[in-house]
DNA sequence: AAGTCGACTTGCCTGGACAGGC
DNA sequence: GCCTGTCCAGGCAAGTCGACTT
């Protein structure tokens, strides 16, 4: 798309209609202009503006609702409500809009029943989004089309939905077709136009991208408000192909500092509010539409006040390993046999949490996905043998966990906790819960009492920390290369990404892949227990380091590795031990990574353990 | 006491940049 | 150079958990 194009055609508020066609105004064109003329006068040096607009202020200061300052005048008020003041100055621009729809050329029509109709714009465009989807299996699924097609005609005129009524005679190849040719003439561009359209990004980050908390200028992470589409759940959602109509800036609620500059609203457009609630550190937040659900503009994972919460959690969880041994005891060690059924579900609940990393598990609305965690197991999700391959007391996992995906694992377990199972099973059917005793809100309130601040989550980043500390610990390959230390690190994080069941589908089939490497594999470690010269040896070994480092890479493919690193793993673990054996940072983080982790580079203690 | 909601954390997927093999 | 595979930032959906409501 051409984000220059478009004209700014309305500066007269009257004539916004939020929810109809969208024909006004909200252009990235503004924002291209905003920056030049920004530019030339009132920005401070790293591109955003510090000035305070009266005009702008005077014309919402009417709907302003001061919701801390409204605390802050009675101090009890706060103390009960438990809202802490996260900042004094909270100053930005303002998200930014995707571009408004440009329509299809006249030649590019969208047919039903073999006859060419020229839609209406917003029905041209909601045909767009489908049309971009064809390749995907999300167009051959029914509830999808179902929705897309109720959906779409919703926001038909009447002339178009009297006449198409049915999805199977609809034909949206033309409009298939051109948009593929305009992602062709893309990949086409000149590396220079490519350079230009990059700059011009940068420009908008620069200005939109950034805010000011407490006198540091801090990166936003989704500063560009979500374009319109079709709505994309996972797994087996109930309301997948549904409607996300353009979010308009009279939906979006703005949070700044009292007395900053208030962000300017696209022209012709107002902002839905604006509020100074310094307790939250959200900048912006709208209600998606799909979901019913608040959506923020947030501070970037690079930010201090993100980085704080950051720190933060990785210290509740080291704080864990003072109380674990307690813990466990309370489950392995006590009989159970004068325990509450609450106490006894609550007690297996926690093993299976502890030594599996389930998910705590919270009761989810039927508009969604039927996935499950721990307390949310049904009788169906368990299987119980009292032997299963030469192992005594195994219980079978298979059930559907964050995102759909699929959890499967056959694990023995004490015989206290297998009887109880036994019996929390009995009686009933294969949709009933497991622990119909057990919720997610008792069980954190008991965890409380064992350790302040102790949740179900805490859990898992405990033992995602714990077992790259001890993998990483027993690392002890006196001459090993960057590249092997590297390798040792992925493995030890692979480690910890399949407790954690992180899995990512691979884009291509790789199980035969992994294979020949293995055979490869096997053969490369023969040729350097046979080779005669120490050069031959040595160029060997090399090969066999080289094949190995494949099969790890066709492995992560089964196995997503990002996720433990960013959300499970102790950044100082890593830090640490990069620092030991001379292993430069940047080959275990990306550049977010590194940015995120500032906190713990930072400290950079060698002697750091998690533990 | 249970249900709902707000705010924040976690998680998979994707498009585009880049690298390495031919 | 082109083709193919890999990596990563960004996108936004989907969790968790505490507070607020009823």
């Amino acid at each position: 798309m051409n984000m220059s194009e478009k004209e700014v055609t309305c500066d007269e508020p009257d004539q916004v209609d939020v929810f109809g066609t969208i024909s006004h105004s909200i252009t990235s064109r503004d924002v291209l202009q905003d920056i030049k003329s920004d530019q030339t006068d009132d920005d401070d040096e790293d591109g955003v503006s510090i000035k305070r607009s009266k005009l702008e202020t005077n014309t919402i200061s009417n709907k302003h609702v001061d919701l801390v300052s409204a605390e802050k005048s009675d101090d009890n008020v706060i103390m009960k409500t438990n809202k802490k003041s996260e900042w004094e100055i909270l100053e930005h621009q303002g998200p930014i809009f995707p571009a408004e729809y440009t329509p299809l050329p006249d030649n590019v029509q969208f047919i039903y029943d073999k006859q060419k109709i020229k839609l209406s714009p917003a029905a041209e465009e909601v045909a767009g989004f489908y049309a971009k989807m064809l390749d995907h299996k999300y167009t051959e699924n029914k509830i999808f089309n179902e929705n897309f097609f109720t959906d779409w005609r919703d926001i038909m005129e009447e002339e178009e939905k009297n006449l198409i009524k049915d999805i199977a005679k609809c034909d949206f190849s033309q409009i298939k077709d051109y948009f593929e040719l305009l992602s062709e003439n893309k990949k086409k561009q000149t590396t220079e136009e490519k350079k230009m359209l990059q700059s011009e990004r940068k420009k908008i980050k620069n200005k939109y991208g950034y805010c000011i908390v407490d006198g540091n200028r801090e990166k936003i992470c989704n500063y560009i408000i979500e374009a319109p589409g079709l709505f994309k759940g996972r797994g087996d959602h109930p309301k997948m192909g549904k409607l996300k109509t353009r979010v308009m800036p009279e939906e979006i609620t703005i949070n700044c500092s009292r007395g900053s500059v208030v962000p300017k609203p696209p022209a012709g457009h107002q902002w839905g509010n604006i509020i100074h609630d310094n307790s939250a550190f959200w900048l912006a937040s709208w209600v998606g539409k799909v979901s019913g659900k608040k959506k923020y503009v947030e501070l970037d994972p690079s930010s201090t006040l993100k980085q704080e919460k950051d720190k933060q959690k990785y210290d509740t969880a080291k704080r864990l390993h003072k109380y674990i041994d307690e813990i466990r005891k309370s489950y392995t060690e006590h009989s159970m046999n004068n325990m509450s059924i609450l106490e006894r579900q609550r007690t297996v609940a926690l093993y299976f949490i502890d030594k599996l990393a389930l998910r705590a598990g919270n009761e989810k609305d039927d508009d969604l996905a039927d996935t499950v965690g721990c307390c949310s197991l049904r009788v169906e999700h368990v299987e119980l043998y009292d032997i299963k391959d030469n192992k005594e007391n195994v219980v079978e996992f298979d059930f559907l966990g964050k995102d759909s995906m699929p959890y499967y694992i056959s694990v023995p377990v004490e015989p206290h906790i297998f009887k109880n199972l036994v019996e929390f099973k009995k009686n009933k059917k294969d949709t009933e819960d497991l622990f119909d005793d057990l919720d997610t809100k008792s069980l954190n309130e008991y965890l409380k009492t064992l350790m302040p601040e102790l949740t179900a989550k805490v859990f898992r980043t405990y033992n995602a920390s714990r077992t790259l500390q001890m993998k990483l610990d027993a690392f002890n390959k006196a001459d090993a290369t960057i590249d092997e230390k590297v390798q040792h690190y992925n493995q030890a994080n692979r480690e910890v990404a399949t407790l954690c069941n992180h899995q990512r589908t691979a884009r291509v089939p790789t199980s035969a892949r992994a294979e020949k490497l293995e055979k490869e594999i096997k053969q490369a470690r023969l040729k350097v227990d046979i080779a005669e010269t120490e050069d031959s040896r040595e160029s060997a070994r090399r090969e066999l380091i080289k094949l190995e480092n494949r099969l790890d890479q066709t492995l992560n493919k089964q196995v997503a590795l990002n996720t433990s690193r960013e959300h499970y793993m102790d950044p100082r673990i890593t830090v640490a031990w990069c620092l030991k054996h001379d292993v430069p940072l940047h080959r275990v983080y990306s550049e977010r990574l590194l940015s995120k982790f500032q906190w713990a580079i930072k400290l950079a203690d060698k002697d750091f353990v998690f533990g």
